[in-house]
DNA sequence: ACATCACTTAAGCAGTTACTTGACTATGCG
DNA sequence: CGCATAGTCAAGTAACTGCTTAAGTGATGT
């Protein structure tokens, strides 16, 4: 079990790391294979195997094996998930700073001011 | 200085924290004090410090001092750009789907399928 | 059958993170 | 002044990360 909070530690920790995210911009462009996520890379296949664990266990990548090949793909719900969360601080800031604007215009715009 | 990529690693990592995310949700309804922040949490008021210094370094969080009281807010464009990474996938990913679907519609609906 | 390919597993290691405690430095207030 | 408030700084530590190498395992190609 997995609660909302544990999931997206888990999705924004996968996306603090350049490698994982460069594994997710190839991946968003289609499925793949380890080895051929491996290739552009400068560390062991061990090591993108294991960037590739911490990206599925945040339910950010899904794979399946097919004879000796493992097939990557995205799955977006935890994407969305870390989208989602930004977005509604963004807007939950900005709704905010409207108010103020709204209190401010309020006083009238030639009246006595706060300064 | 500071790239894209080095920024977003900041962020990503910094938000991969329910802590942190816990002060950025309270900070998005208004700046605060150090004090203020670490009122709710349950550890060390210096714990909270190096929570908050994580957060600035990220430039998700700015503050300033008077006097003895450092009041922190947000600064919402490391956030946006989180965001927009994310989107920017997204839409990648979506997109893909799209032409995909076009190649299967291309075949005909009714025509020989591939099962 | 045998070699090769595509991983898999395990161990180890240097560096980082998320805390703690304790000592310290300004304010600010009566 | 004297004392509480609001942080700041430095050390220490246990756990976690991001790698490495090396030794498997189980397809596949010839």
């Amino acid at each position: 079990m997995l609660n909302h909070e544990e999931r997206l530690d888990l999705v924004f920790r996968a996306l603090g790391d350049r490698t994982r995210r460069a594994l997710v911009e190839r991946l968003v462009r289609g499925p793949a294979s380890v080895s051929e996520l491996a290739a552009p890379l400068t560390m062991s296949l061990a090591a993108v195997v294991q960037h590739l664990q911490v990206l599925e266990t945040a339910g950010i990548v899904r794979s399946e094996k097919v004879g000796r090949v493992r097939t990557c793909r995205i799955t977006p719900e935890a994407l969305r998930a870390g989208e989602a969360w930004l977005g509604q601080r963004r807007t939950s800031w900005e709704s905010r700073l409207d108010r103020l604007g709204d209190v401010l215009a309020e006083s009238g715009p030639s009246e006595g001011s706060t300064s």
